[in-house]
RNA sequence: GGAGGAGUUCCCGAGUGGCUAAAGGGGGCAGACUGUAAAUCUGUUGUCUACGACUACGGUGGUUCGAAUCCACCCUCCUCCA
């Protein structure tokens, strides 16, 4: 993958879009907070709620998280790994719960790990990552920051936002070594459930330090920001302990821990994914159309849980959907849909990738918001284009081959015509103004048009 | 440091000189059936200027009319011994 720079990446309409996300953000933020204040009045803590939502994995310490967080005591951090210059849906909820927890009082850090993205994560992975360079690493930093700032408060008081990198990489290795690897034992550590898979594919000693840096960074900021918890995702379990471990061994002091429930398909992989990578929260990366139809397509077994834990929708009208069945969960996943991508990329996008999603699907629609390539004079020969070609330049198809393929196969559709001819082209004149549209199996289309 | 083993297409994994763009499985994509779901059945799954050509079995050279298959060196990983 080649790193962007940021630079690159914040364009003017991203801007625009970014200050539109914004207003958008805080009428839900608002609307969170009457919700919460209602759950109050209810005598539903913060803590039952995400019990309910089905968010919490596991936890230290029950009763002492519960009144910390309750009551708002809570200095929380969680940690982000650079590997990518934008935040996909696996983050999407660490962002929701720091929300939930900021709006009941609770301060969240959000960690960016410039420092710990130098070595990578081993938990669930069966091979080394790649190394990444240091200015790849500082570019998806920033990236990171941008898109935080959209879920959270920042700010005296609030939010912060710190780069382990400001103190991991002034280490020294034996000043280090003396100061915490005394505290760590490599048997406790290779029974890590984190490592036993790499126990057998191999783990290099470089990675296996991972944990150590990251039980430093609990303790540094347990010491510097009075950090008391830390969160993260149920695979970090074992890092996150040997956090708390550290803190107790050095300063005698307690530090809870809880982790998130990992959203997991019934398939059990996890969530996001596509055949074209991550669903990215970065509307570039991924179009509002494209993160819409991602959760419209969801399966019937996974809805109500994606519902639960990532929406802010009240438990009780979450309850009441639970006794949905058959296409009625359909609706359901509208409705999933529509609320995550109000709230990744504002009530409007939203709005429009609803619109084009029903008009298509309904036939006919509204073609202004579907994906769409534009093609200049210069991609036609003799003022047409096959319909090949315009598959490969939409990007709908990866080669040629494919596309034959899929025409042969009677997969595509021009215009709501099947595509019989693998010859089949279109005029310069029928591309003008709004263009054709092409479609690949049923939920995929495409509009091409000439500037 | 020593001994042995492995590296094949998106993944797993067959393949020991031509019949191999490479068995089988998984995954992906498409068709049928549906609810933009799942399951099932069918087809398909390197690229292209497409009955042909080109690029591919860790890397670089070599042997051969011909190499994923044989040889040399190198790289990476695994297992056992120290």
């Amino acid at each position: 993958m080649v790193p962007r720079s940021f630079a690159l990446c914040l364009t003017k309409t991203e801007g625009v879009t970014f200050l539109r996300e914004h207003v958008a953000l805080c009428t839900v933020t608002k609307l969170c907070r009457t919700i919460l204040l209602e759950k109050e009045n209810d005598n539903v803590t913060l803590y039952d709620e995400l019990v309910a939502r089905g968010l919490i994995a596991q936890v230290t310490d029950e009763e002492e998280i519960k009144e910390l967080i309750n009551t708002g005591k809570a200095t929380f951090y969680i940690g982000f790994d650079p590997t990518a210059d934008s935040l996909h849906v696996g983050h999407f909820m660490a962002l929701c719960l720091m929300r939930r927890l900021q709006l009941a009082g609770n301060r969240p850090i959000a960690l960016v790990g410039g420092g710990t993205g130098m070595v990578g994560d081993p938990s669930g992975r069966t091979d080394m990552r790649s190394m990444m360079t240091m200015e790849t690493i500082a570019c998806n930093c920033d990236a990171f920051q941008r898109q935080m700032e959209k879920f959270i408060e920042f700010g005296e008081g609030k939010a912060q936002l710190v780069n382990n990198a400001d103190w991991l990489l002034e280490l020294n290795y034996i000043e280090m070594l003396r100061e915490v690897g005394v505290c760590f034992s490599v048997n406790n550590m290779l029974r890590a459930d984190c490592y036993k898979n790499r126990m057998e594919k191999g783990l290099s000693f470089f990675e296996f330090n991972y944990m150590i840096m990251q039980a430093y960074d609990f303790y540094y900021l347990y010491q510097h920001y009075g950090c008391n918890m830390q969160l993260g995702g149920d695979d970090q379990w074992s890092n996150m302990l040997a956090g708390t471990e550290l803190i107790r061994r050095k300063l005698g002091k307690d530090a809870y821990a809880m982790t998130i429930t990992l959203l997991l398909t019934s398939e059990g992989e996890k969530m996001g994914k596509t055949m074209g990578g991550a669903v990215w929260l970065d509307p570039n990366k991924t179009p509002p159309y494209e993160f819409y139809q991602y959760w419209r397509n969801i399966a019937d077994a996974d809805v109500l849980k994606c519902i639960r834990m990532l929406t802010f929708l009240p438990l009780e009208e979450i309850d009441k959907m639970d006794a949905w069945e058959g296409s009625q969960l359909n609706r359901a996943k509208e409705i999933l849909a529509f609320e995550l991508t109000k709230m990744i990329h504002g009530e409007e996008e939203a709005n429009k990738a609803q619109e084009t999603a029903k008009g298509l699907f309904a036939g006919g629609g509204d073609r202004a918001n579907m994906p769409s390539t534009e093609l200049s004079e210069a991609d036609l020969q003799n003022a047409s284009i096959s319909v090949i070609e315009m598959m490969l330049a939409g990007k709908i198809t990866a080669s040629k081959g494919e596309a034959r393929r899929l025409i042969e196969q009677g997969g595509v559709e021009l215009n709501g015509e099947k595509v019989k001819d693998l010859t089949q082209s279109v005029t310069a004149e029928e591309l003008r103004g709004e263009g054709v549209v092409i479609k690949k199996g049923k939920k995929v289309f495409h509009r091409i048009y000439l500037s």
